[in-house]
DNA sequence: ACCTGAACACCGTTCAAGT
DNA sequence: ACCTGAACACCGTTCAAGT
């Protein structure tokens, strides 16, 4: 990993998070960093490969929020994921919104990244599994704008938290 | 909605649970009703309309399998739920993974869809709200391959109903 | 009213050429 | 080794012209 392809994968996190994943584009990448768009193809090689990258780094980033949550109960850990992808939307939606190149991913990112919430779970992966959809189905509808307006979005998380939890026990 | 608009969406739909979501361009679907992509404004505004109709359809069609669920608890629709995703895997991710332009849909369609999960946890709209997200988040993580390759999905499915059916008791 | 070919401004990517 | 301009095969979309 050169010094050239983390400033790459810096820019292209710059362009998502404040204009989202349609204006990544090569040239706009390029210029970014000072080249234009057909120079990119000697650190990379395609628009895939950054975008792999990068999604590397969110998981990586994502994973260490996980772990500095203040709480590490399924409450904690719901909240800290929320703050994340509040803080990241766009960043969120690019990565959990399309197949993972798991084999382009760093080995065992995933799995660190879930470690905390297998804890939480009692060491039930399969109820750890299933707080990591109800996590992230929930930031999903709320980032994508898919729950009423009225909804008590609050109330929708504990919800979710109080029957992992009932289900811990 | 005349009948050209229907032909045009059926297009649309076949070609993307065939080919995949990238497989639409108006050229393609062009072909697949009979004129070049050019004509396709004559019917529709733009793309964004034509894939808007397609979701309201298929958010329809997914409404239509949680009403016609064996059961309708919790387990009843989340069997539902992932026998159509599964039955449709395109189709769910290109539903699932945009933004849903929601002044486009119907009134009253996504309501429509999630009463069954209402009435499956007892009027309570936060807990259906949970629910939505596992089941739709498990599905999710299967369709797009995140779960590690020795996970026991059914069991996955099965922790989370049963979190689900201890909260709303 | 409906469909066409030609054109426009974009994509990602390749490649020969420059330093 | 690294960057460039020009080119290629695509996009979605517009528009004047045909029937």
């Amino acid at each position: 990993v050169t010094d050239r392809q983390r400033e790459i994968v810096a820019a292209a996190r710059a362009i998502i998070e404040t204009d989202g994943v349609e204006a990544l584009t090569m040239s706009r990448l390029g210029a970014a960093v000072g080249m234009r768009a057909p120079s990119l193809y000697k650190h990379f090689p395609d628009k895939a490969s950054v975008e792999a990258a990068l999604a590397a780094q969110a998981l990586e980033d994502l994973a260490q929020a996980f772990a500095r949550a203040d709480d590490a109960s399924f409450a904690g850990l719901a909240r800290a994921y929320r703050a994340w992808a509040h803080a990241h939307p766009r960043l969120h939606r690019f990565v959990n919104a399309r197949p993972l190149p798991r084999d382009r991913l760093p080995a065992g990112l995933e799995q660190r990244t879930a470690a905390p919430l297998i804890a939480a779970a009692g060491g039930d992966r399969d109820l750890a599994r299933a707080a990591w959809a109800a996590i992230a189905g929930l930031v999903d509808l709320e980032l994508n704008g898919r729950l009423p307006p009225d909804a008590d979005v609050d109330a929708a998380y504990a919800a979710a938290v109080r029957a992992l939890t009932l289900a811990s026990d």
